[in-house]
DNA sequence: AGTGAAAGAATCACTTA
DNA sequence: TAAGTGATTCTTTCACT
């Protein structure tokens, strides 16, 4: 990956919609050997998804809560089913095995706290071997973005 | 925003290359209107933009670190300022003030550890009035999603 | 909300360095 | 192995119904 790629997976990181033409201008490249390009780095799974992000106020989902956990369970088959079943909750965007004080880390939307208690008492009462859970509320969205930094 | 929208909604969130013919069919609309949908879903900053997400790891910024702090300082100004100091490290992927023992959490992607240290210091010297500064890290990626649970 | 036409992009076979 | 041209096909976009 040379700095062409990066400055394209730049632009397509802001505006995936950007016409091939206009990334090809930016680098220098008549078109097609630019989507060739494009195609390659989705081949490679560097690209791994085109998305529309929504803005979460607007659907309802204003609410971000941070849940800390501890477990009794640190073998392969306990991760394996944890994963499986978090990863099932569409409630639960990020999760994450940490190291340090606690072993895992989500970052869980929700309507409001009623809406997050109903997650909760779902997350508790579906995964079993849970020895601590303490929940963090997020008062406002500072920044949130899917940019990677880039070098070039 | 009726079923409707959240159905197109959910589809642009998985793939927002989708055509818009497939989109209708999915609505049962013919092309125009759902197109006309659409256009108002992004006019109205329901859908916030459309980007390419790509694979940390293969881009070489496989370490996510959490960042919790506690500041001093609780007024407005000051939180402005944090904000835009915050906002302007590329390293920082989310930032969110918090209720509860900690005033902020970041997300943080970096190289490698020693990367992380680099920001670290960039964090704590260019931003002043910071109490307290607590970094995990994580081990593991369970789950990334941007795609935000409509009801629909 | 729908039809159909025009404009604009993506994709590919083929060519060149 | 990487880049370029031009033709074809697919999509978006819009005037009109």
């Amino acid at each position: 990956m040379d700095k062409t790629d990066q400055t394209i997976l730049k632009i397509l990181q802001q505006d995936c919609t950007t016409p091939v033409q206009q990334i090809a201008d930016a680098v220098n490249l008549s078109v097609t050997p630019c989507w060739k390009r494009i195609r390659k780095l989705e081949e490679k799974g560097i690209i791994r998804q085109r998305v529309a992000l929504l803005e979460p106020a607007q659907v309802d989902l204003g609410v971000s809560v941070f849940v800390h956990l501890k477990t009794q369970r640190h073998d392969d088959a306990w991760l394996k089913s944890f994963a499986e079943r978090v990863t099932a909750f569409d409630e639960v965007m990020e999760c994450y095995r940490m190291a340090g004080e606690w072993d895992y880390l989500l970052r869980v939307v929700a309507k409001d706290i009623a809406a997050f208690d109903r997650f909760y008492k779902k997350l508790i009462s579906g995964v079993e071997g849970l020895s601590d859970v303490s929940s963090s509320f997020a008062m406002e969205e500072i920044k949130y973005t899917t940019q990677l930094p880039l070098s070039s």
